[in-house]
DNA sequence: ATACATTTAAATGTCTGACATTTTAAATGC
DNA sequence: GCATTTAAAATGTCAGACATTTAAATGTAT
């Protein structure tokens, strides 16, 4: 592992580089224990609080850990999916917040997504994620549930929708499309008759599962879009529409 | 901004943690400056050496970029898809490779996902996103094109594919589904009959978005997929073969 | 001999202060 | 008025010290 002493870019973000590539490159290996601190300025010819700098990046990307005291140090670490999740999502929620994504396109790759796992939720549906799904449904029929509750009960539901089709991959992409949308459900607010007519596609699509009926839960899953669509379009319309009233009521 | 005294993790992870919820909550916004480092110092009452490493830790992460010299300091970062592109595939590849994920697995993760995006393709596809698959086509049926080539090949393929739905958000999430799989494609000896059977289904898949059939398009997908997953099988069953010999051979 | 307490050494975590480098705005000189 | 120089503010780097944590090694008493 070596720095190009030519670049004149940030020693601790080279640092970095060189010993993430050495990761991502299988040149070292899981729960391996990288020199020491002071080791590491050694072979980079650098000072520790640069290495200390170079380390937490890595650590950043929960691409090693690190144990204090005698035979401690920094190992590489197993990403887990848990720890991938949150900065997935994370991620997915600035993307969308900070690009100005439109509800309509969030909407559109969400369902879209989501509509890649039902065929195979269909097929591999445990009792334990029908079982989900219906307390989820319960608990969305509940009244005096706050908008709030009912939007992460939303997405609770889903979740179990795309772990049903038991391909932790999946579940890790989808993990960043289906929580970022969020933010942006939270904005909505949930009638009476709007909740009654998302639970009853949320039953839909339960029932057709449990009937290991693809088809009837892709259907139900595309009149569910449909409406998010359309409530999500409410919203953003009387958002713009708020807006245009202030700026003219400021002229 | 405040951390909490009691707590006895890293100094400089609780300070990134406050500065990411102020980001991520909105409460900076892109391209506002940060306090320079001694006053963030100052303000959470520890040296500025830990101020660094917090700062370190979410530049690793595109939340924050750093400028030298007076009126410099650190400023929210505007995360781009293309940042995000680079950080979602480095962690989907090391997932896999770390989690001893399964070609099946990642196969159908990946095919689920692409299939996701078909009709959205076959509906929206651009000429120069057509341009783009017959060029990639072309260049996989090359005689002398080695093994490693023909698999990034492919990979541009299948990207023109999802960038073909015009959705910023679905090309996003599929980058690492896609792209995590081409180490796992690269162990695969590419025969001259192997090539030309996925030049064919790549041609149909091609033609029949161009025709706007997303129908014949899922269908020629789904035969790739099963094409792909019988190559796959084919090099692991060898790969446990080779193993098991040697074992034998060893004992 | 075993169980428990103590010591010790190695590592990370934190602090302080200094200097180098970069960059921009302001001051200066022509 | 324009070009040049200077000054100031910020990050980048270094060196050295001390604090804290942790597990192994050592010692001690039953």
């Amino acid at each position: 592992m070596k720095i190009d002493p030519d670049n004149k870019a940030d020693l601790s973000a080279q640092i970095a580089k060189a010993i993430r590539d050495a990761i991502v490159s299988g040149d070292m290996i899981v729960d391996q224990r990288l020199p020491s601190e002071a080791e590491l300025a050694d072979q980079f010819a650098v000072s520790r609080s640069t290495v200390r700098e170079a380390l937490k990046r890595l650590a950043a990307q929960s691409l090693i850990r690190t144990q204090r005291g005698a035979f401690g140090g920094a190992f590489v670490n197993r990403l887990s999916y848990q720890e991938a999740y949150g900065d997935q999502i994370t991620t997915a929620t600035l993307l969308l917040s900070m690009n100005g994504i439109s509800f309509d396109v969030a909407c559109e790759a969400r369902y879209a997504l989501e509509r890649a796992c039902t065929p195979l939720s269909a097929e591999r549906r445990t009792a334990d994620i029908l079982a989900t799904m219906r307390a989820e449904i319960h608990r969305q029929g509940q009244p005096g549930l706050s908008d709030e509750s009912f939007c992460a009960s939303d997405v609770a539901f889903h979740r179990a929708l795309v772990d049903g089709a038991g391909n932790p991959v999946l579940s890790y992409q989808l993990a960043g499309a289906v929580e970022a949308m969020q933010p942006l459900m939270n904005m909505i607010t949930f009638t009476a008759r709007s909740r009654e007519a998302i639970v009853a596609l949320h039953t839909r699509i339960a029932d057709a599962l449990e009937r290991r009926a693809p088809d009837a839960a892709q259907e139900a899953l595309h009149e569910l879009e449909a409406y998010t669509l359309h409530l999500g379009r409410d919203v953003m319309a009387n958002r713009d529409k708020a807006a245009l009233d202030k700026e003219s009521a400021r002229a």
